[in-house]
DNA sequence: AATAAATTAGTACATTTGTTCTAAATTGAT
DNA sequence: ATCAATTTAGAACAAATGTACTAATTTATT
């Protein structure tokens, strides 16, 4: 692995154990190199934060790209997907856990969650209709109703995260598991009769 | 306005705007006051953080109690708690924006949260017991549902600050607003029918 | 008015941090 | 093998920060 490689991942697992005031000394020194290598490889130290949003934005994608080419979706489909998002959160937990604090030091990640968050809404309140028209999801739900549950989903699939380090601190599988759980029981009051009949918890 | 209340309102501001890297300097600065003077009244910095929190929750738990005081509870009486809630942690909203790095820094803070988290958990459900009791929720919900539907209550309570800061940026009265609109959407789904007809989002 | 207690200002110190700079060492190409 | 480019180490700097310390000033008490 190359020396950038390892400095990311150096960073990541620093940032993920101590926030994002670690420092580039701490991340050289904990990989045994030289500060001055450090900052060869890396001018600004917030160049390594990017480079790690960067990458959880790719890893990211990949899965919606993946969603979009599900044909018929199901609540299996969103609950894989939900599984799958929360694995990526959780090896960039920092991220989440500093979200406000990043989003104010590189203006640009804040704007690109920004504009991702839109994209998203229109996708989900897709998913949503599909759901509603595959019988899965009730008829008679409000629109604002819609638009709320997905905005209510974006802020707990982001700030998870944040409420378990506050609270039970779960660790690694057993944190992802838990709140996929959680999403599961989000959706059920939104199942038709029909459907809420054959989900067991 | 004694000194010690005037570093707090300076703080709180200087917190709020700039987030929880503005330093001693910084909040003397802002006030007029020699650093000195400002470490006479604060022995540690972080003491200014906890005196913050300390006033934070004395203003909620006004709130709890009169919740509890209230005889028949209705929407209207879940609505009003909830805007009364935001405000007081808009009032506050650097402890929400920066939650996780303020809970690693100062443990107790942490442990507070994490204590009044269960204790919430309880009355909330009781909440809902009496909602469903007077008709208005859902009779056939189960108990795994609820329970999920408290933790997602205190997740989009405690960070929906986070979130609008990341995308909409909405300011003071708006942010509170259009935060209590959705936690209202939040609760349709668990409508009884006849219930949900009456009401205009 | 005199004295003690409190508040305030201002300086100073040790530490940390981002960044720069220079020289050494390594690697790659010819 | 030689030379250039890349990579690395390590020292150095300026700025910032938490905290400590001292002296001045204000306030309260008798």
């Amino acid at each position: 692995m190359d020396t950038k490689s390892r400095i990311l991942a150096a960073a990541l697992e620093l940032y993920n154990e101590k926030g994002i005031d670690a420092t580039t000394r701490h991340i050289a020194a904990a990989m045994d190199i030289s500060p001055g290598n450090l900052h060869y490889h890396f001018k600004q130290t917030d160049d390594v934060i990017m480079a790690l949003w960067d990458r959880l934005v790719a890893e990211f994608s990949v899965l919606v790209i993946n969603l979009d080419k599900v044909k018929h979706i199901g609540l299996d489909t969103l609950r894989s997907f939900y599984r799958q998002s929360f694995d990526i959160e959780y090896k960039y937990r920092f991220i989440f856990l500093h979200f406000v604090a990043i989003g104010a030091r590189l203006p640009k990640i804040r704007e690109q969650y920004a504009g991702m968050m839109q994209r998203r809404e229109k996708e989900f309140k897709g998913i949503f209709k599909k759901l509603v028209q595959g019988g899965i999801f009730q008829k008679d739900v409000p629109p604002k109703v819609w638009k709320a549950l997905v905005r209510q989903i974006f802020i707990v699939a982001d700030f998870w995260l944040s409420s378990n380090e506050l609270t039970d601190q779960l660790r690694g599988e057993k944190a992802a598991t838990a709140f996929t759980r959680q999403m599961e029981a989000m959706f059920y009051p939104y199942l038709s009769a029909r459907h809420a009949a054959k989900i067991t918890l």
